[in-house]
DNA sequence: TATAATTGTTAGGCTAACCTAACAAATTAA
DNA sequence: TTAATTTGTTAGGTTAGCCTAACAATTATA
């Protein structure tokens, strides 16, 4: 029996992953537009609208002229896979050839691409089933399912409660060397010690020490409150 | 400091290997020609042709029009270190993922591309320094030197001798279930007992039982003499 | 050595994925 | 509610990697 498998080039897996994590990820809205895609990519506007005809014509995305974009049903099943298999690599890294939490993201966006469910279902199974990955992101199972997780960042937190840090939003390595050298990691346990008025500097307690981060610093570092002991989700 | 990485594409790495394939491995000639090439690439010879220009540009070959090509020192460098990432991950696969020798080949082709030389390192030191993979083809190590093996195959070896198996010469999946299915394998001693004049069939010996072969079989299956105890090199 | 067969090249076309420049639609602000 | 700004589209161009068809050079064969 032949199974026919639609067969996306590693462009067009990249558009509907970059769809995926600017709406149905970030659970903020529905739809994205041309020229936000085209950025999340680093592509041009016009470089975008032609690969969003495409992928209309190809019913993985939903797509009017002058309007927003979204997956359909199939485009977000491909955008997940293409999830799984970026996560699950950088977890491999990270855990079985001692890559840095850092170092991760840049291969595993080579990775990513690579076609073989026997070889990502094998890794899976490698690595124990991770729910997680060095970021801190979910990992989606083998059917596509994937915790909730990331409901708040930093910034959000409530002067005088404590918070345990569950993941960061900005993957780029300049980031998270930073995070690392200001003694941040996963899981760690921090406390919103206050917020100034002045230059809006928010000074927390991490590993005993006082540090002084930014709001933009704050905003990019997931946590969850430990003080509200019950989950809150963004709304 | 800024160091210039000749950036090549999966393609221009693919003619590179190929090249690699038909001259230096088997070492049976110095230079292939533009058919040839685009027969082991599957492509057409005009599009071989337009690569062959391209890359003499980019100094990785010697080639002048109408003449046959062959690599330059610095596009053998490149096609050893595609060579031993192919060869890495295939000993990747069968060793720490449980993939059969028959299944390594095709995902291997894709993962051979990767660019990270901290990845190679890590999963060579991982696998510790592996110096052939599941088919017995040597692995180039680091500085891209590699063991000289298959001076001979079982076609060759004379009747009454006995050998051991080192290697395939044909990667197939086809041709390696066939190779299990008739309980040969790397390292298993091997009888020659008998060529028949009349079929070109040719009888040997292994596990115990009197198995018959094609001569395109034997073709296929590189052995070492170990009745003729000294090493020879093929002429 | 002339001719046939093989091998290699050129010219011209195609598609995917990018670009710039010009323009059109939609949204925001005056 | 008109004008300015932002956002999105179209047209046309580029490059890489493939193709076919026609032709040229080389090699083998009669």
């Amino acid at each position: 029996m032949l199974i026919f498998v639609l067969m996306l080039s590693f462009t067009e897996e990249n558009y509907l992953k970059s769809l995926f994590q600017l709406t149905v990820e970030t659970a903020l809205k529905e739809e994205a537009g041309t020229n936000e895609l085209a950025a999340h990519l680093g592509v041009k506007p016009a470089t975008a609208n032609d690969m969003l005809k495409k992928l209309k014509e190809k019913k993985l995305i939903k797509y009017e002229k002058y309007g927003k974009s979204s997956l359909t049903k199939e485009g977000k099943k491909i955008a997940i896979d293409v999830i799984r298999k970026h996560r699950l690599w950088e977890t491999f890294l990270f855990e079985k050839l001692a890559f840095s939490w850092d170092e991760v993201h840049e291969v595993a966006e080579q990775l990513e691409h690579i076609q073989s469910k026997k070889l990502i279902d094998k890794l899976d199974k490698l690595l124990n089933y991770p729910v997680s990955d060095p970021h801190g992101d979910p990992i989606p199972n083998a059917k596509g399912e994937m915790m909730i997780l990331h409901q708040q960042t930093l910034a959000e937190e409530s002067v005088g409660h404590q918070c345990k840090m569950t993941g960061v939003k900005d993957n780029s390595s300049a980031f998270l060397k930073y995070v690392d050298q200001l003694g941040l990691a996963i899981n760690k346990t921090i406390k919103v010690l206050a917020r100034h008025e002045y230059d809006d500097l928010i000074e927390i307690e991490v590993n005993s020490k006082r540090v002084s981060i930014s709001p933009k610093f704050a905003e990019n570092i997931f946590v969850v409150c430990t003080t509200c002991k019950k989950k809150s989700r963004r709304e």
